[in-house]
DNA sequence: CGCAAACTTGATGTTGCTCAAGCTAGGTGG
DNA sequence: CCACCTAGCTTGAGCAACATCAAGTTTGCG
């Protein structure tokens, strides 16, 4: 009846090519391409973890993963969710600073990162790609901050669904969730449980509909973005 | 008895030159300097405001900012306090995504966006310049996601404190703290008053000591790392 | 000296966490 | 094909941490 997680979590990867190489000239993008090598993960394994050498850049083009941070006892901040066409990985120090963590089967393609470092300087364009890469993230992650220091837990997690519609391609009103409880907790800085009872208040409210506990209808994207910013009642 | 704020928050800009020309050839430095302009802020006055156009790049090199987000109610997120050397302004879309306003007097050195993009391809480093100052702003950024989502309020205070105290220079026991409670209850995702409690719970403790409002002390940078990570008692 | 802003402290309230128990669905083996 | 088992989800009851509301106190400035 609803789609499995391989093929609903990597929808639309660009046919013309990796989004490394975006408005890249064709030159550029064989150079580049000449040190990557594609690589697969099952769901739990690492693509790398926190206080790793960073020895390469990668960019996914399907499946989802997870990075996140931990405190010394245990307590876990997941930082992002990432899907087709994102790039991680690029790491100021030499050493990452976040664990990846594959959450449905996932295919990326790893650049070497001594290799592209040396392109930087030759590569027209290349370092302006990586900027706008970076740019993004970083945006991403003053949303996220604004997020977990100063919302409720229901903004919080409307704040998350709307995202995840944002990242499905606002189509259809049906989304797709492919991560637990406990990662969507972690993303928000909720428990599992807080995050369980977020959802059920959310549909006695008539705010979204769960089919199944992974996939949500949004009958009403206006009411979830009141939702998300504390606008409605 | 106490320095004032003008000469405690600008300790040390590198005499040398300007952080967004380090490690920059001269000639580099020059074109660079040829599209920039020093410019003053008074405590409370905006460098810009979130949605502005970004037509300009700042980096400071004197004074103290914050910089942060609003959601409609009033509700303020600060996403980070930058004092000298810190270069900001870096907006991907074309627009800025926070608010940047003077703590305390502010000099700062202007790039003119469109030049700077300019020499962008044909500055050899900057580009590279550029994405290390990017990459540390999403380090900074990761880490405070850490702190709001997962640390309690006693750990998020003494976090903030180490964070000051790396930031100027961490040679002596006294910190000069530049902003008000109500900042740091803004940055920490916290209330003025649960702020001002942790204070004394860490006076009481002996972790601090605090001779006045805007001063610490830290007898025991040991335990106060512990305080941090939630690894004392 | 008086005022305003910022800080501190206290009393009370609410949100979300903790601990504990059922529920549901998918997978396995008889 | 069905019973069982497990992992993940949901629900409930009680509690702790932090927010809110409300005074005081201190500090710096005109």
């Amino acid at each position: 009846m609803y789609a499995d997680i391989s093929t609903a979590v990597a929808p639309k990867l660009e046919t013309a090519g990796l989004a490394m190489c975006r408005g890249l000239a064709h030159q550029a993008t064989s150079r580049i391409m000449a040190v990557s090598a594609m690589q697969k993960y099952q769901p739990g394994e690492c693509l790398f973890s926190e206080g790793d050498d960073a020895d390469g850049i990668y960019e996914i083009t399907g499946g989802m993963l997870r990075l996140y941070k931990l405190l010394p006892d245990g307590r876990r901040q997941i930082t992002g969710f990432l899907g087709a066409g994102q790039v991680l990985g690029l790491a100021p120090e030499g050493t990452h600073i976040y664990t990846a963590e594959a959450i449905a089967p996932v295919t990326v393609c790893r650049y070497a990162r001594a290799a592209l470092d040396r392109l930087l300087d030759d590569v027209p364009g290349l370092a302006r790609r990586l900027l706008s890469v970076t740019s993004h993230e970083l945006r991403a992650a003053q949303d996220q901050m604004l997020l977990l220091g100063r919302k409720a837990a229901g903004e919080k997690v409307a704040s998350f669904l709307l995202l995840m519609a944002r990242h499905q391609g606002d189509g259809a009103d049906g989304i797709f969730i492919p991560m637990a409880r406990g990662d969507i907790a972690d993303y928000l800085g909720l428990t599992t449980e807080t995050v369980s009872r977020t959802f059920t208040k959310l549909k006695l409210a008539g705010v979204i509909a769960l089919p199944t506990p992974n996939h949500v209808d949004i009958p009403d994207r206006r009411r979830l973005e009141d939702a998300a910013n504390g606008t409605d009642g």
